[in-house]
DNA sequence: CGTCTATTTGAATGTACTCAAAAGCGGTGG
DNA sequence: CCACCGCTTTTGAGTACATTCAAATAGACG
């Protein structure tokens, strides 16, 4: 059980750095890492205060969000089963959070503390590289999403959504997939409406 | 002349990994690098080209931006002496670009290709680090930027935009400045009369 | 100067928003 | 098992911010 779920750790090294670790290897990253369970609605960090830790999602879902001056909720990333999550600026910088991490349903998690990051960095170059890539691509898509956001109306913002992320659709809220694309959920039942006619009449 | 434009890049070092490189460390470097200049409005990278190239500007300045299917521009990045820009896109994956690289002055530049990249950091752990933070750097602005986007009307994004990087305004035309926080030249022209008209009225 | 590009201003329009309420869905307890 | 409650999604009507279209003014460069 634990060993089927924790496959997925070995296969984010693959995908991301292109081969498989050695036993050796994995062991000694693994040691750096706990495990946890979480309920449904769990606050994983929050605003204000400093968030020390990145998680590497085993089973369930969670999504961070950005809470602007009105009070407005802004869904940054959803995490679903072999995703990373953090509140990466205070994870990064060590000031206190700007962005609140939740859990969307029971989640089992690998929980690893930016003091052994710094450390399994420090001590191994290939650890180090590996965490360099995993941040170029968290980079380019974020890059690709801003591009999106800046160019297309939510309609064609909501069909890219669902073209890059179709496992997410019937998993998370609809109301939380319009906060991700910039619309509030009134506007995202109304889209929805829209892009169903126009499917159905060809 | 050579040697006080090339200081910004010891400064850069000093700046993303908090110490200053060795004599040795800097000469390494440095010989994977090669001395460039652009006149004004000269094309760094193209979309639908591999760009297997990022540039560290000496002086000067210059932008990337992205082109939607109406064949509006939207800028992505702007970059003046001191900075890093690149298609990361085409240059991470490998795939043929999707933004533009433009100069906006005559410029100089260090160019660095991926191959010596992949190299230095394989070769030295130092340098693979120095790129990792420079990336999360990178990635922690960008995420801050979108937040902002998804969450504040135009004209709070102007001002913020002229909080963090006042020494663009009186450098990079409106209209590119309009592009970046993802409106239209007119509006933005609108948005800064109003702002003035509120600053004199206090 | 004259030309080309950038900025400003005006008027009409549109996409997504707000306010409001109804309908749908899911879980819980009687 | 059904009734109820809370939460999510849908629908309707009016509104607002930024857009489009259009043109005038201002600025930069040869």
């Amino acid at each position: 059980m634990e060993g089927v779920e924790e496959e997925l750790l070995r296969q984010n090294f693959l995908h991301t750095i292109g081969h498989s670790l050695t036993e050796e290897e994995y062991r000694y990253f693994r040691q750096n890492l706990f495990r946890r369970s979480f309920d449904k609605k769990s606050i994983l960090a929050e605003v204000s205060r400093e968030s020390r830790y990145v998680y590497f999602i085993l089973s369930g879902s969670a999504y961070s969000y950005y809470v602007n001056k009105s009070g407005d909720k802004h869904v940054m990333q959803f995490a679903i089963e072999g995703y990373w999550i953090s509140d990466q600026y205070s994870y990064f910088t060590g000031r206190p959070g700007i962005y609140t991490l939740e859990t969307l349903e029971p989640t089992e998690v690998l929980v690893l503390n930016r003091e052994s990051h710094d450390k399994i960095c420090q001590t191994s170059h290939l650890f180090e590289h590996f965490f360099r890539i995993l941040m170029q691509n968290a980079f380019v898509a974020l890059q690709y999403r801003l591009a999106k956001t800046n160019s297309e109306d939510a309609e064609h913002r909501y069909l890219e959504f669902t073209r890059l992320y179709p496992h997410f659709i019937n998993r998370i809220p609809q109301y939380l997939i319009a906060s991700y694309l910039g619309i509030k959920p009134q506007s995202l039942s109304r889209i929805r409406k829209k892009v169903a006619n126009k499917q159905t009449s060809v």
